[in-house]
DNA sequence: GGCTAACGATTCAAGTTTGAACTTTCAACG
DNA sequence: CGTTGAAAGTTCAAACTTGAATCGTTAGCC
């Protein structure tokens, strides 16, 4: 590759601060969290997307390509989350190789208990800064960075 | 708070879609930065900030905030590129307590040879999929919402 | 000057993620 | 059937982050 394309100034300038507000919102959201819940973001996305899900369980495997996490860390977090009551592993029975992550009903006492603040949280960190007509402009906009990413590392 | 203002779909779809990006552009970048150079995604940011500036050196807390880091975080990723011969310490003339970190000539040389592949895959992670037109919005919306958690989060 | 508070940076232990290796199970194909 | 390849999940060690504690230095203040 002899020739690049440079960045001009408003690239840039998108990249940049695409990299601090995703950066500060996780963070912020990330310490509300903690400090309201005692939960990481981490924990609550499991929640979220088990208790979304049916019968409150999901095949590891499919719960780690919804979370874009990695299948042993996933593992681990659902270890975690096992010994503090919150999630419960079940055998697949129409596959020997697969296992359930299962909702706890302490599980979702967590998420039902977690909700409010974080939603809360969600509104400060990023929603009350968007204007409500810019709304779908927006969301089109990360569904198209989204979706060719997830074609790309599926 | 007895009341709770919930999300409404496109609230939703925004949370979700806005992670999901973030999330993908991440690890798009940091996947295609480790195979082409063999360096980490924070790596690379230190090179940027210590390339960018005066005498290619800056203070550690400097670094670190710029970073979005905390200072121990930066200690010991300076402490690995340092190893490597990307970084060197100095000691701060002005203040007993400082520390410069200053890239070396071998930081400079790994930045100038990561620099071309990284802008490529940037594009192709974010900017080839936003129209030239909508540039504007979004950078005015990611710095809305980047500025008010900055002055929270100082 | 001497006391105190704050600052800059590092250290350490505990917790977490990564990525490769491994085990078990399923599916396809001869 | 039996082999071979891939899939689901876990394990392990190494790399990394976190947060509290620590150490030396500076600044303000009486």
């Amino acid at each position: 590759m002899t020739e690049v394309k440079w960045l001009d100034p408003d690239e840039m300038r998108l990249w940049r601060s695409f990299l601090e507000a995703s950066s500060r919102v996780l963070q912020q959201v990330e310490a509300d969290l903690k400090a309201d819940a005692g939960l990481t973001f981490d924990d609550y996305e499991v929640l979220v997307h088990l208790s979304e899900a049916p019968d409150r369980r999901l095949r590891m495997s499919e719960l780690s390509s919804r979370l874009l996490h990695s299948r042993s860390r996933l593992t681990q977090r659902i270890d975690r989350m096992a010994v503090r009551g919150l999630i419960s592993r079940e055998k697949c029975p129409d596959d020997g190789r697969g296992t359930f992550a299962v909702l706890t009903d302490e599980g979702f006492a967590a998420i039902e208990a977690a909700a409010p603040g974080h939603v809360t949280s969600v509104r400060g960190a990023l929603l009350d800064s968007i204007a409500r007509v810019d709304i779908t402009t927006l969301t089109n906009a990360f569904e198209a960075i989204a979706t060719p990413l997830a074609e790309r590392q599926a």
